[in-house]
DNA sequence: GCTCTTCAGCTTGTAAACAACACTTACTGT
DNA sequence: ACAGTAAGTGTTGTTTACAAGCTGAAGAGC
């Protein structure tokens, strides 16, 4: 099935937000847009719709569009629910997940299997990757869609933070022990280290300052 | 300010289907709408779609829209997302909620208070109300937001329920109780008493089935 | 020089016509 | 009688044109 000029829009634009391609705060139009992909008003107004009620943008009538800018303190606030349904998923995950898939999630995020992975972007996606997994895991499958919703909140921060080797091993170990505790159906050890896992990441989240955020936004935007 | 077209359909078509005024399972099409509020389709459109990314109605391409039915397994779910939910926000709420707010929702469900109120619509709503005011006192906005989401896809089976005189009281001490433990900043017990409390309506929740549900429309649509 | 008004321009909001596609039905060939 | 096909109808998807409203600047009045 064709996707539909609205659709293509959608994917991108929301692409191009979340990528940084249109820098936070920015004014944007209808016709520019549509211009930019050759489309009339309509498709165009249709995602960017779509894009507000997601939260991604903000419409003012008659007036314009604007790329909603980040918010430290509301990200903390998407970090707590975070770590709230994430917890609860893993409990979950304890009794509905089968061993396959736990022994496929496990060995992904087995030490010497990443030891040659150098792409930071890619161990990125692949760490969303796993909590949603963990989430679909959980048998719960509108706990995972409010996860991925809260994802595309917070994958700004997430994008932006500057793992080391370091960081990146002691991930792998985490998740790989998150795994260990769900197949042992362990869940309150389970709720605990997927709490600390997450908390970790929201103490990073709190440290960036709004002006380091506009820095590595340019620098992200250079590297991209 | 005026509200635009879109919005006003939006809302009422919202309504309607919250109120069963509109069948569950129900095709309606863009054309019969616009008939209905005398507009055209665009505004139409504009509403629909956002209905459709709230999850309210469902989009098939080319064919037509269906208001969402209503689906026993995934409103269980929504009810354990809720537990999880409200259960943090209580604990936080005791850190946060100003003893006057506290007070005010405390003395709002006094069962004296109550004694006379008969209007059972009414105490529905206000239900409805003393959890997300007790999510706004957590202090995380984005939770709160969560929380009516979830209560705008529950609603249909909370306005179902079919409480008695005794189950309002019991409501009211529940809700009282709440209160007192949130104002001696009693998170563990808080918290408790909060998943206890939502858990009962998940229980009546689940005892209704598809066929008991639809009668229940039925009736609730010759009452209103 | 200062303030208020007016107007031009851009923006989103709405309407109406047309295009593209899916389902139904009737017809045709075998 | 039946299967395949083609036309017809109704729906959403898209385009275009127009309406309504906000913003800012230029100009009139004081």
């Amino acid at each position: 099935m064709a996707k539909s000029s609205a659709q293509l829009v959608y994917e991108q634009l929301k692409k191009k937000i979340i990528d940084f391609e249109i820098y936070p705060g920015t004014r944007i139009t209808e016709s520019e847009i549509a211009e930019d992909f050759q489309v009339s008003r309509t498709p165009v107004r249709a995602a960017l719709q779509r894009l507000e009620t997601e939260g991604q943008i903000t419409i003012m009538p008659k007036q314009g569009c604007f790329v909603r800018s980040v918010d430290i303190e509301s990200i903390s606030q998407y970090y707590d629910v975070r770590i709230t349904l994430e917890a609860t998923a893993v409990e979950l995950a304890c009794d509905h997940m089968s061993d396959e898939d736990i022994d496929a999630l496990q060995e992904e995020w087995n030490r010497e299997n990443l030891e040659n992975e150098i792409d930071m972007e890619e161990i990125k996606v692949r760490e969303e990757a796993f909590h949603i997994a963990i989430a679909i895991g959980s048998g719960n499958n509108i706990l995972a869609n409010y996860l991925r919703d809260i994802n595309n909140h917070i994958r700004i921060l997430r994008r932006l933070g500057f793992p080391d080797r370091q960081a990146v091993i002691e991930t792998c170990d985490e998740h790989s022990s998150i795994c260990q505790l769900i197949r042992e159906h362990n869940k309150t050890q389970a709720r605990r280290a997927m709490t600390k896992h997450i908390r970790k990441s929201q103490e990073l989240a709190r440290s960036v300052t709004l002006s380091q955020l506009q820095q590595a936004i340019k620098r992200h935007q250079v590297v991209g």
